[in-house]
DNA sequence: CTAAAACCTGACATCAATGTGAGAGGCAAG
DNA sequence: CTTGCCTCTCACATTGATGTCAGGTTTTAG
């Protein structure tokens, strides 16, 4: 498929697609005229991408992890778990701090329906 | 206290906290001098901002909020009600999310680690 | 064959929070 | 008063992913 079908499928822009592949995160063939050609397996990858960029993962961190992904059987993998172990650890860490972050919403909402309420009774 | 103690305690650069008062989180008052002094309150004040920020909350979206947080006899409660409830769902998606991904990596992970077994065995 | 639609490269723009530097002034200790 | 440190404002730079525009080429539909 071309450019626009992935980028439809995997819900993202064009623009986006060209950024990864110039960040290596993702590579094309090219049609005689220069045009990129993807796969079926490239939407995963793309979303699993996405994934990674959401969790906060910068394209150079996302690049030292990807050769795991495509050679499991890389000597790479030694380095990549490192990374993996560490990212991960820094994602456990950044959800542990959204969840307080949500507590502390909840406080927040409860304290302003309990306001809400006695306005209500006093009415 | 002024600006200087402030961001030591609160961990944030001084920059941050002059970004934070013009873009009206974050109030002071002024000596003769014109130097900025804040009280004990504003370390939480401080931790909760960027409690937020660490959520992905905007600036513009943070004050909304901070009304709620200011004086929660406000009229404001309704606006800032309908605004935490919905930053609070984005909030759980963003959770969930995350807790995938870190599934994803766990799998990674496992994969890397049996392959690193298997060649372990080999050896 | 032709026109429309999709694609190409390259460059500049954007956003938000923060860094950084200049030049000037405040404030406390000696 | 002076020295040194902290602070002030203003303004420009940075970062990273993405938007957008321009001018040209490829592909596809009719």
């Amino acid at each position: 498929m071309r450019i626009g079908e992935l980028a439809a499928r995997a819900g993202v822009s064009v623009r986006s697609l060209r950024y990864y592949e110039e960040q290596g995160l993702l590579t094309s063939t090219r049609s005689a005229g220069g045009q990129r050609h993807y796969t079926q397996d490239d939407v995963e990858r793309v979303a699993f991408i996405q994934r990674l960029y959401a969790a906060g993962l910068s394209s150079r961190t996302i690049i030292e992890l990807l050769p795991c992904l495509d050679s499991p059987s890389d000597e790479n993998s030694d380095a990549a778990m490192e990374r993996m172990a560490k990212e991960r650890d820094r994602l456990s860490a950044h959800i542990e701090d959204l969840l307080r972050t949500r507590d502390a919403l909840d406080v927040l909402m409860v304290a302003a329906q309990a306001h809400r309420d006695a306005r209500q009774t006093a009415a």
